[in-house]
DNA sequence: ACCCAGGGTCATA
DNA sequence: TATGACCATGGG
């Protein structure tokens, strides 16, 4: 019998539902802009609201940072947590002009930029590794709530470890490959592709996340 | 009407 | 360290 394992899952995954192609975004100024709105919000949502910025021409940390809070929480409107999200997106934007731009970004070693980042009002480990991987293209592997259960649920993890233990367990068993970056990128994406295969059974046992098929509920 | 979504901060114990 | 309240829109 075979044991499907953390690199395996990968093949499988990339077998099943091929190359996402992430992150959705014409620049990384995007990506970190997007990473930060999609904050427990459904990405359609988010689009609609990069959508706003853009026919705005605000998607720019000089614009974001110049305009009234209450101008970037009305654009911000449809990715909800607007009040919340133009604060959280002003402190990043500010962040981001004080460092001096993508390009001097660009030079920070990795440990240090996530360290900067964090540092960042709003700014937790998911969003900054969102960053770090899909702006930056730094070998870090995103940990979501989807990972978590599916991980989970296959038995690779116990579930309840502190983000960054299994942020280096999932590294470190691709420790040996050289594309690690083009790996990450495509993992994460594959398991928020696979995610929407999530069964639609009401009320949702807690266990049927994550699986095309829930063995639970039986769909 | 209810549940959920590509989280993070803050107060509290 | 570890819970819980809070933030808010849009789709199923």
């Amino acid at each position: 019998m075979s044991t499907v394992t953390i690199p395996r899952l990968f093949d499988l995954l990339l077998q099943q539902y091929g190359q996402q192609y992430w992150w959705p975004a014409q620049s990384p100024f995007e990506v970190i802009v997007g990473a930060v709105l999609t904050q427990n919000t459904a990405w359609t949502n988010v689009e609609k609201a990069i959508t706003n910025l853009k026919s705005a021409k605000a998607l720019s940390a000089e614009v974001i940072v110049a305009a009234p809070m209450r101008r970037v929480a009305n654009w911000l409107k449809p990715s909800g947590y607007f009040n919340v999200k133009a604060k959280r997106l002003r402190h990043v934007c500010l962040w981001y002009l004080e460092q001096g731009g993508y390009k001097k970004l660009c030079r920070v070693e990795t440990a240090r930029l996530r360290v900067s980042l964090l540092s960042v009002h709003g700014v937790g480990r998911e969003t900054a590794d969102d960053i770090l991987l899909y702006a930056f293209q730094r070998p870090v592997f995103v940990i979501d709530a989807y990972t978590r259960r599916l991980f989970r649920r296959l038995g690779f993890i116990a579930g309840a470890e502190a983000y960054d233990i299994l942020r280096s367990k999932v590294e470190r068993s691709f420790a040996r490959r050289k594309t690690k970056v083009m790996v990450f990128n495509e993992y994460h994406a594959l398991i928020v592709r696979h995610a929407k295969n999530v069964c639609k059974v009401k009320p949702r046992c807690g266990e049927c996340c994550l699986t095309a098929v829930c063995a639970r509920c039986g769909v």
